[in-house]
DNA sequence: CATAATTTCCGCGAACTGCGTACTTATACT
DNA sequence: AGTATAAGTACGCAGTTCGCGGAAATTATG
């Protein structure tokens, strides 16, 4: 875990001691964290990020291994405002109409041994 | 801190017993995150960003956006299979379709002063 | 080599986590 | 209303972990 951390510092070119300094932390401390020894509190997790202007997932090594994929009906279960179209928030009426458009021109298309896929819960 | 957890949870409809139950820790526990009280291990920090699909940097308010927020337009310029129906990635036709579908309702429903924009490049 | 700089290891005290439990508040039902 | 069930909050304990200083080990530099 963090071992993203010694890139982030070895490209700045620091060494423990300067960057503890930079997070008002002790050296030992830092290296705690390079090693995997320690783990950091949340709040120096975000001065890390800070420190070193990248996330605390990539720190953390979430890196987007997937690039993000939408499920459509999955907005549809909790709604929020990702998908918009030219600058406007998809509405769940609008979403809701838009599975069933392409679903029935799916249908249409090709194979009608695969059932459209009931959204409720 | 971390209090987006609440929202994010709220926006699913669990309460905290069942979303303690799905990150396999006691409901006290995860009650003290939302209400502060406590805070999480990375490892549970992590799974909670999973939980709710989210990122840590969002939990940790470090983010405004929960997710980044996709402009359907833009899957026209640059193809990419981001967004997936029952599990199937829109073709660009679809999209296309779905373009030009919204965008009429839109304009019956209200002003038809702002013409539909054309898509292509 | 010798010396300095950097990194890693260690032990301690303080602080925090995670849990169960108990308590308060909200919701549902008759 | 009154009661029962669920939901959310607060608290104390046991065990773990943090953060630190200082010492060992490793690496860089002359």
């Amino acid at each position: 875990m963090l071992e993203n951390l010694s890139e982030l510092r070895k490209k700045r070119k620091w060494s423990q001691q300067e960057t503890a300094d930079q997070l008002g932390i002790a050296k030992s401390t830092y290296a705690g964290y390079e090693s995997g020894y320690r783990e950091p509190s949340l709040q120096s997790l975000s001065q890390i990020a800070d420190l070193f202007e990248t996330t605390v997932d990539f720190i953390l090594g979430r890196t987007n291994e997937e690039q993000d994929q939408i499920e459509v009906t999955n907005l549809l279960k909790y709604p929020d405002s990702r998908l918009l179209l030219d600058g406007k928030p998809l509405s769940e009426d609008e979403i809701v109409d838009f599975v069933a458009f392409v679903r029935s021109k799916r249908m249409l298309r090709a194979d009608v041994s695969k059932p459209s896929i009931d959204t409720r819960e």
